[in-house]
This record gives structure tokens, C-alpha cells and sequence, in this order.
DNA sequence: GCCAACGTTGGC
DNA sequence: GCCAACGTTGGC
């Protein structure tokens, strides 16, 4: 799950109350549909995008599953969607919970240095939804570069 | 700030 | 349904 840290960083989250934060803004159907296939306690990579040193900056749990983002309501929200309604709502968003915060960065520049990673989606060209998936194997292998 | 790679919009 | 124009993402 990627966010940019200038906007809300791995440090943002461990200030939040019960360390929780609604995953809310997702504006991409793809990655709102990832998000909705999450399930309770599923676990994630913070990915901070967009800054001086890109990567993956923790680890975060899935506390509550997709349910409507209260974003695409507020007029004055940046998410706003005038196409939105309650009854029926177009974006979800997942709850997620600091589960740790790395001393260091995972970079990018590492991911790519990965040989067994060069099939992961988060490092193909052109790939920047915002939130996908990550398998099992690619998971284990992140988590060995671990310090 | 640049720009490649997408995604979305809207006229037809 | 096509596709040009436009907007966004995100690394560099």
C-alpha cells in the first residue's frame, strides 16, 4: 500500500490513535478492488512513494475490512466524488494498524537489486496503482531483507 | 521539472 | 465502442 510521506508517512500512522488509520482517498478501481479482497488481519507492506528515498517503510494489518470511503461525501474533501452517493457508493477503504516500523527503509533500489523480485508487480515498468498485491513468496524474501 | 506509462473523459 | 485529449502517478 502505497502513500507519499509529505502526505501521510509510516510516522503519521504510529501517532494516530491505537496506531489505526482508515486507508481512505483510493481513487484507482483497481486498487480499490484489491482493497476489497483483503480480509481481517491480513498483513501489508507501507510503501512510501514519491519522496527522496523511495520503499517500503513497515508493515501495517488489515483492522477492518472495505467499507465506504467517508471521503467521497465531503464536499470539501479533495476526494470528493459528486458521482458518489451512500446508498450507493463508488470507493472503500480498508482500516489499517502499525504493526512495525522498519529502522530502515527497504529501498526501491534494493527491491531492484533482488533478482528472484524482477516479477513483482510492484517493480514492473509502468506500475503505479496505488495498492496491490503481493505474494506469499515475494513476502518471504522482503522479509529476510529485513535489518 | 521532466516524461513515460497509464487511466479517464467525452465527442462522435 | 473508438480514440484523441487530457490528467495523474511516481521515479529520476
Amino acid at each position: 500500500m502505497k502513500s507519499e510521506p509529505s502526505t501521510f508517512s509510516i510516522d503519521d500512522l504510529a501517532k494516530r490513535p491505537n496506531q489505526s488509520e482508515p486507508w481512505d482517498g483510493v481513487r484507482n478501481y483497481q486498487a480499490r478492488n484489491f482493497m476489497r479482497t483483503m480480509q481481517l488481519n491480513d498483513l501489508a507492506f507501507f510503501y512510501h512513494s514519491s519522496c527522496e528515498v523511495p520503499g517500503i517503510a513497515g508493515i501495517v494489518k488489515i483492522t477492518k475490512t472495505a467499507q465506504p470511503d467517508k471521503t467521497q461525501f465531503d464536499l470539501k474533501s479533495d476526494y470528493y466524488d459528486p458521482k458518489a452517493t451512500p446508498e450507493n457508493p463508488r470507493w472503500f477503504c480498508v482500516e489499517v494498524k502499525l504493526v512495525k516500523k522498519f529502522d530502515h527503509i527497504i529501498t526501491l533500489e534494493t527491491l531492484r537489486k533482488q533478482a528472484t523480485l524482477k516479477d513483482m508487480r510492484l517493480l514492473q515498468r509502468g506500475s503505479r496503482l496505488s495498492v496491490m498485491p503481493v505474494t506469499s513468496n515475494e513476502w518471504s524474501i522482503i522479509d529476510k531483507l529485513i535489518k
